[in-house]
DNA sequence: AGCACGCCGACT
DNA sequence: GTCGGCGTGCTC
């Protein structure tokens, strides 16, 4: 007999086992952040292959982790330090696109393996056995006690499949009264089944939607593409409204015909997407699987057993669901394409839409990027027909957008404390009187971004960062928007003491709503920010009481650029066009264009004609200028130009480097250590250190060089081999960020 | 990530 | 004298 358990991990055992059996060092992977595997022996009697769960002894306790390599070479470590493999999980294997997947990105980012494996495991209780339950199927013989709500459910039966309470009440669209009742009834009887529900398979019979002879082109391309079953990235841009997301529907429905197959869809906030999950529903008949780092742990569970199993059909996430294991991946689509939403900017650094490509590529399948804004970058691929490129609506022509202009604020001055000028009053109460929308945009939370004392100059900024507190009157609170730090508003100056010298200086979207209500005291009005809107049921509540036309004016954030449609909507006005066009950050003006242009693209979606007011300092900035006269090729040209000049990417390769740590002087001279030692060649600049956009965030204190190469550099190998020749100082963090987005 | 090891402050 | 703070370092 076997030894069981971990007993083979006992000393006297362990020794037994190895002068008994021929012993095989095998590789295991840790979701730990190690740069590599740690070796293991494999029992005897466990068929291990590459992928398997395992459970292996790490320091006194257990963890979970995969089958990196049946074969580990010897190395330093004696085999009598070696632990059994403890047991095998009964699992599927980690599917190898996933391994290559996992490899590519910590190579990519210069992360530790481990890190990016913890990605693709974050799913809580894997291992337990899915526990019983009770579902319902609906009786064989129905008696004809029938009602309205009642002939709802047989109509939503998708033959005899059992369905728990929730699901029904869900595809029938009735309270869970009427199910109960039928369950009473005895119309719909009760099975226990074993695991996890499974998803209601998206149905692709259904009614579709009428498609133009332009968008059935658009899917018909996407479709002979997917049916090659070889990878290509095609860019699918349309202006907001040209419909897009049927076109990549049709494209999903085919692939689906496939048995088993798989589609990945990438959206940048999934919380926020209610509009897009309702036109998924309309058009399969049920949700897909969703997957966002907001699940409860029981939705994570069975969306991420689904997907393994291979049951799960259609994937709808966040960045993170690129991590899924799938099993036959056919289509990948990344919506939104050009949000930075997609760049996660902690830990593992990565781009979801970049490593949608790759993921994309290792699975041999089609990807679609979808956009109305599509990133330069994206462009650039299209232009050198490395990405086909599909467009619906007439592009870029001027007349497509609504009527732009700007207000030159050098010239209508705002009064002090006013955010609002003639122009766009006058705008505004037009269109109040004729009972049309408006929107007011500003992409700043709160009251006031500073608040400052009138008596000394003193300026309230947050005790660990070198930001300033914002001022947010719905909380009566000065909130840091870096580190979340918060303090009650204080009646007296800090600094000098004086009372009632606090002012606050500059505006947010508190502000302007506050200032509305002074000119238009009878208007309704909306704010929508992260402040106003903490869930999607909260999000969704505003979006309707929009679409019902309750409400006149809305003061949004970014929050609202996120591609709703609100028809009643004519008049935008920009608040402060400036913001976000200048800076260290090389996409600024790339950024401005798409947050202006899909502000721009609220106004008049349907019959009204719409207009947008950017209220400026600097109307001739090229953004504005290329805005305005509606001609977006021409900014895209200048823009590339530029970048192709300063080599930044994509002519280019950037990486940031930051160096944080509690104690200033040691991070600086460790910064000017590490600058002593930086590579020397003519293909690679090394900017810095400089103190970071955030230079004390959280209570350390940042330095940041920037690498700047050019394309044939492998810009991975070169940071490698400069960080190599340090060794981290005590109490000094070093945070790596291949093709940063985020310049804080 | 845990967990142990280790070197300096306030306690029975 | 010891209990315990969490900085640092290791886990096959």
């Amino acid at each position: 007999m076997y030894p069981r358990n971990n007993k083979q991990n006992d000393p006297f055992e362990k020794q037994l086992m190895s002068e008994l059996f021929p012993t095989r060092r095998i590789q295991v992977l840790l979701p730990l952040p190690l740069s590599g595997v740690l070796d293991y022996l494999m029992p005897e009697e466990m068929m291990l292959e590459i992928g398997d769960f395992v459970t292996v002894p790490l320091s006194g306790r257990e963890m979970q982790g995969v089958v990196w390599s049946l074969n580990a070479p010897e190395n330093d470590i004696p085999i009598e330090k070696l632990k059994y493999v403890v047991r095998k999980a009964e699992l599927p294997p980690v599917p190898d696109t996933l391994i290559q997947f996992v490899k590519w990105v910590a190579q990519y980012t210069l992360s530790p393996l481990g890190s990016v494996l913890k990605m693709a495991l974050s799913v809580p209780r894997k291992f337990d056995k899915p526990k019983k339950k009770i579902f319902y199927r609906l009786s064989e013989d129905l008696p004809d006690k029938m009602t309205p709500a009642r002939q709802k459910i047989v109509d939503a039966a998708i033959e005899d499949m059992p369905l728990a309470v929730k699901t029904w009440k869900e595809i029938a669209g009735v309270s869970d009264g009427v199910v109960r009742g039928m369950i009473k009834a005895e119309m719909l009887v009760p099975v226990e089944v074993s695991g996890e529900e499974t998803f209601i398979n998206p149905d692709i019979e259904l009614e579709r939607a009428l498609l133009s002879e332009e968008q059935k082109q658009a899917a018909e391309h996407i479709i002979t593409q997917q049916r090659t079953n070889s990878f290509r990235t095609i860019l699918l841009e349309g202006v907001t409204g040209s419909g897009k997301t049927e076109v990549y529907f049709e494209a999903i429905a085919e692939c689906l015909k496939e048995e088993s197959a798989q589609v990945l869809v990438l959206v940048p906030e999934i919380s926020l997407t209610t509009q897009w999950l309702d036109r998924f529903k309309e058009r399969f008949g049920s949700e897909p699987v969703i997957w966002h780092s907001e699940m409860t742990p029981a939705q994570r569970r069975r969306a991420w057993w689904a997907t393994i199993r291979g049951e799960a059909s259609v994937i709808v996430g966040a960045r993170s669901a690129l991590f899924l294991p799938l099993q036959k991946l056919k289509l990948v689509i990344v919506d939104e394409e050009h949000s930075t939403t997609f760049k996660q900017d902690e830990g593992v650094m990565y781009h979801g839409r970049d490593m949608a490509v790759v993921r994309a590529m290792q699975s041999d399948c089609t990807i679609v990027l979808a956009s109305a804004t599509p990133s330069l970058e994206t462009m650039i691929n299209a232009q050198n027909e490395k990405y086909d490129w599909l467009y619906l609506g007439e592009r870029h022509g001027p007349a497509e957008l609504p009527a732009m202009s700007t207000v030159d604020l050098r010239h209508y001055k705002l009064r002090t404390g006013s955010t609002i000028s003639g122009p766009l009053y006058d705008a505004l109460k037009e269109n109040l009187e004729n009972g049309e929308q408006s929107l007011l945009y500003l992409n700043r939370r709160g009251y006031a971004p500073l608040t400052l004392c009138g008596s000394c100059g003193h300026r309230i900024e947050c005790p660990h960062c070198s930001a300033w507190l914002v001022e947010h009157q719905k909380f009566k609170k000065l909130e840091c928007h870096h580190c979340g730090f918060n303090r009650r508003l204080p009646e007296q100056c800090p600094n000098c003491e004086a009372v009632d010298s606090l002012i606050p200086c500059g505006p947010g979207v508190e502000r302007v709503a506050e200032e509305i209500e002074l000119l238009f005291p009878e208007a309704r009005l909306a704010i929508m920010s992260s402040d106003e809107i903490s869930s999607p049921s909260a999000l969704k509540k505003m979006v309707e009481k929009i679409e019902n036309h309750e409400v006149d004016f809305i003061i949004g954030t970014q929050i609202i650029t996120k591609g709703y449609h609100f028809p009643m909507l004519t008049l935008v006005g920009v608040i402060d066009a400036d913001l976000g066009m200048s800076g260290a950050d090389p996409r600024a003006a790339e950024r401005a264009w798409q947050q202006l242009e899909q502000v721009a693209g609220r106004a008049g979606r349907e019959k009204h004609a719409g207009r947008v007011l950017f209220q400026t300092y600097q109307p001739d900035h090229p953004v504005l200028k290329a805005l305005v006269s509606g001609d977006k090729d021409l900014f895209l040209e200048a823009e590339a130009e530029a970048r192709e000049n300063q080599k930044l990417p994509p002519y280019g390769k950037l990486a940031s480097i930051i160096l944080s740590g509690a104690d200033r002087s040691k991070v600086l001279s460790f910064s000017k250590e590490l600058l002593k030692k930086s590579p020397q060649y003519d293909n690679v600049t090394i900017l810095g250190p400089v103190p970071a956009p955030l230079s004390y965030l959280r209570g350390n204190y940042r330095y940041r060089f920037l690498i700047k190469a050019d394309i044939e550099v492998n810009l991975q190998k070169t940071v490698r081999d400069w960080l190599s020749q340090m060794k981290t100082g005590r109490g000094i963090r070093v945070q790596i960020d291949i093709d940063p987005y985020s310049f804080y």
